[in-house]
DNA sequence: GTTTGTGAACGCATTCACAGCT
DNA sequence: AGCTGTGAATGCGTTCACAAAC
């Protein structure tokens, strides 16, 4: 009787092992990048994949992979390395997008509607069921196969439909009442793309996903290094 | 004759000291979100702010923000906390965001558009500074204040007028040959909400900002946790 | 009494190096 | 020969705890 990995063991039918710990952080953000480059190869008809290309194709080093993808199991083999569509499988799975998640996007304005409307979500674990706006002369206005809600709906459907995530799309003003509203009503993670920085419980899960923070932090490295910032 | 840091002398007229190391990468990381929470605190009227307080706001502990405060200086009085709109001075100065930067846009799609048209960018230090799609048939089309032009003219647009700044925002297809000419051109900094992971030279900063990869990050977390994805 | 600035202690992620498998 | 899996070592970020300042 051996010890058995959640993942593994289903993902490969060989014998995977080892560490069931809850996965450090820094791995977990990893994974999205190693899922998005491995079906792309996958797209491009590679089959194997050694773990130094891997890693540097999500620049890191070919060490770090490995020990990665050695905590969810055994998936490589000595001499040739990663099978790329069983990874894929293990990677879905221990990232649990081998199901459908249920989405509400709250705004309905230039942004949520590019999002809406985006290829982003087509063939992902994620399917936008609900759309809201706080402004009502947006409701009832089609957006995709959606229609326009009141955002004050926004609790009872989530509440209804046990939905788990949320977008928060719209122009900063009240995000931190309408997240507060959502996460009432079971809302556990939530993509955020107003400005404003949110605070919740430690149960909940929030990306702040601000064009101008991202920018910020990277022009950090460049105001204070070899560039001298001095004109224009 | 004390040593200098670099920033804080001109942030504040008391006397700061202390590390001129570059800046370890986490804490350039929360500077945008202390930027964010102090400039909120500040239009809401508050002068002051204690570290736990701002720890609590971006979801740290207090003596954290400490340590990362005091790594460009000492902002602080004991006893009272930091003055924010120091604070918020000193922050702008450090991540480089006291001056504009030129940026570039690339792809006039629905989401290059509602970037373009946003409020993100208005009193940021970020000025859309072009706009370009592949498609010809968009090239003369305004959006906002720009004109769209094609694609293949982004280079020589970035290396005329010395851009450093770029936004990959379309379907993903030839990302990756986009940024290279891009690169070449001089670009250093590029926030990519293309779904294809980009591979850079190492003095070009990427942030990748892929909804889905976000939300299959936090979503990882759920699925192996305490909730059973079993059923939907 | 309150709150900062900071050295020391701790814990953890990454890298290294190599044994073991193909 | 090539590449994985992994323990050991390293390096680094965070937390702790307290002296100093207001």
């Amino acid at each position: 009787m051996r010890e058995l990995s959640i993942v593994a063991d289903i993902a490969l039918n060989h014998a995977p092992r080892r560490r069931r710990a809850p996965a450090p952080e820094p791995i977990i953000q990893r994974l999205p990048l190693y899922l998005s480059c491995l079906q792309e190869l996958l797209a491009a008809g590679k089959t194997h994949i050694s773990s130094d290309d891997l890693g540097a194709r999500v620049g890191i080093c070919g060490a770090l992979a490995r020990s990665d993808l050695s905590h969810f199991g055994a998936f490589g083999v000595r001499g040739l390395g990663y099978e790329i569509d069983c990874l894929v499988s293990a990677l879905e799975q221990v990232l649990g997008v081998n199901r459908k998640w249920d989405v509400v996007l709250v705004g309905a304005g230039e942004l949520g509607c590019a999002l809406a409307l985006s290829a982003w979500f087509q063939d992902s674990a994620f399917r936008l069921s609900a759309i809201f706006d706080c402004d009502p002369r947006q409701t009832g206005r089609q957006v995709g196969d959606l229609t326009v809600a009141l955002t004050s709906d926004a609790p009872g459907w989530v509440r209804e439909h046990d939905v788990k995530v949320a977008i928060l799309a719209f122009c900063s003003c009240d995000a931190q009442a309408v997240a507060d509203l959502l996460i009432g009503a079971g809302i556990r993670i939530i993509l955020n793309y107003t400005s404003r920085v949110l605070q919740v419980p430690p149960e909940v899960r929030v990306t702040q996903f601000n064009p101008v923070a991202a920018l910020q932090e990277m022009v950090c490295h460049l105001g204070n290094g070899s560039t001298q910032p001095s004109a224009r």
